[in-house]
RNA sequence: GCUGGAGUAGUCUAGCGGCAAUGACAAGAGACUGUAAAUCUCUCGGCUUCGGCCUUCGUAGGUUCGAGUCCUACCUCCAGCA
């Protein structure tokens, strides 16, 4: 099972800096972990991954619930996928919404957007105290999601972390809509807490839960799911870490995350789901985060966006630049060379192969910065500079 | 030289009498946060007080209430025949 060790922590007694210790070796936190949904970073080998210094990845349950088998007898998501370092698995919990109430629509941080569920008879998910009954959206054929499947599910694909199953709300859901959300929610978390227990050790190593936090905008919901997952056991026995779900405004988002992590316990892993913004990085660092994943870096990559020290920017708008795509930075691709028109030219091609070139040269830098970001926020917390580094930061990137 | 065919916005392409032009690509702008995403949205002749106004389909005329669309001449290109 995973380990943590606090190091440092931040003056606001809620940031720190740590090390996870799983069965396929360790995390240094505050870290980013990649995603791969499907057992493979899209563009990326196991060995780029490496090379971005990346320190665990995640993967999804549900995209991989048919061929988890194979993956138990692969040895689990770390051998299997030749990943070989730590890794996390999702519970499905996130297509609840974006195949359910979200489907078709944007995650949206920003307050004027997102602000319409979709209409039920077109969602492809339906929400029962059982579980979810969905339609997978690529061959049409309906299947079915509880606790307990989604944890037989994580079990066998064996990665050292796994969410409990959990109803992401999403930001048009009102306040009641949210009360009995979370309570399946933490109904959910006992049940998949439960089977969890009865199936780990599956792979020959000890599997590890966590469990996951809702409760939408609202803190007596948020503080309250804290306390109750945070002391949840079964025969004697809680979660390994905590998952912090929703989504949030980003306004929002440093207080929902201060409301619950000042109730979790303090000697466990938290995991933000699905942000790696630097500005919520940055925030849910500072409010107590350890570990975060994100599909961002890697999908923005391959539709042309390219992070930089200050502040994005669209390969569009750069035919034949010569400019390097961040002065000074560490990645493969920079230190390859790589200019922005090059890069351009490559994806803009009509070629297959050169795209895929693109994609992953694209792909690594973007994962690199914000793997270093993660590396020099926790630089910056152990030497106590953070508050600097944090404004430094933040007035270089979005100035 | 003759006989066919063709010339449409940056490129290719639809249109074959009806109220100023289809689609694709390129280009431009935006989005993307536990991946239905190598995706999606918008713009793409000019001007606009956003209601419209003006200019376009090789060139010049003509027929018609009305013409990329029909007719005539010319120009250019392609194919075949000399």
């Amino acid at each position: 099972m995973v380990k943590f060790k606090v190091q440092q922590k931040l003056g606001n007694g809620l940031g720190r800096a740590g090390i996870i210790t799983t069965p396929h070796g360790e995390i240094s936190t505050p870290a980013f972990m990649v995603v791969g949904t499907r057992g493979e970073v899209r563009f990326m080998s196991a060995e780029d991954l490496r090379a971005v210094n990346a320190q665990a990845m995640l993967s999804n349950g549900y995209h991989l619930r048919r061929i988890s088998p194979e993956i138990a007898d692969g040895g689990g998501l770390s051998e299997w996928s030749g990943w070989g370092g730590p890794t996390l698995t999702d519970s499905g919990g996130f297509q609840v919404m974006s195949l359910g109430s979200g489907l078709g629509k944007v995650v949206s941080m920003e307050r004027e957007r997102g602000v319409m569920n979709t209409a039920h008879k077109e969602r492809l998910a339906h929400v029962s105290e059982k579980g979810v009954d969905f339609t997978d959206p690529f061959d049409g054929q309906p299947d079915f999601i509880g606790p307990e499947e989604s944890m037989q599910i994580q079990c066998r694909i064996g990665a050292d972390i796994h969410m409990a199953f959990d109803e992401l709300t999403s930001l048009a859901d009102d306040y009641d809509y949210n009360v009995e959300a979370l309570g399946r929610t933490e109904r959910w978390a006992e049940r998949s807490l439960k089977e969890h227990l009865r199936l780990r050790d599956t792979l020959g190593y000890r599997q590890s839960l966590y469990g996951v936090l809702q409760g939408g905008r609202w803190e007596v919901l948020r503080r309250s799911t804290a306390r109750t997952l945070g002391a949840m056991q079964v025969n004697g026995e809680g979660f390994d870490g905590f998952g912090l779900g929703g989504a949030f405004l980003k306004e929002d988002l440093g207080e929902i995350l201060r409301w619950c992590n000042e109730e979790l316990p303090e000697e466990k892993p938290r995991h933000l789901l699905g942000l790696s913004r630097p500005d919520d990085i940055l925030i849910g660092a500072e409010m107590g985060a350890d570990t975060f994943d994100c599909v961002a870096p890697t999908r923005e990559a391959r539709h042309g966006k390219i992070y930089t020290l200050d502040g994005d920017f669209n390969l569009r708008k750069f035919a034949g630049s010569t400019q390097p795509l961040d002065e000074g930075c560490d990645c493969p691709t920079c230190q390859a060379g790589w200019t922005r028109g090059a890069l351009r030219a490559l994806w803009r091609s009509g070629d297959s192969a050169k795209k895929q070139q693109y994609y992953n040269l694209a792909s690594m830098h973007n994962v690199r910065f914000i793997v270093r970001l993660t590396e020099q926020i926790r630089a910056a917390i152990v030497t106590g500079e953070f508050d600097d580094f944090k404004r430094e930061f933040l007035m270089r990137y979005s100035g």
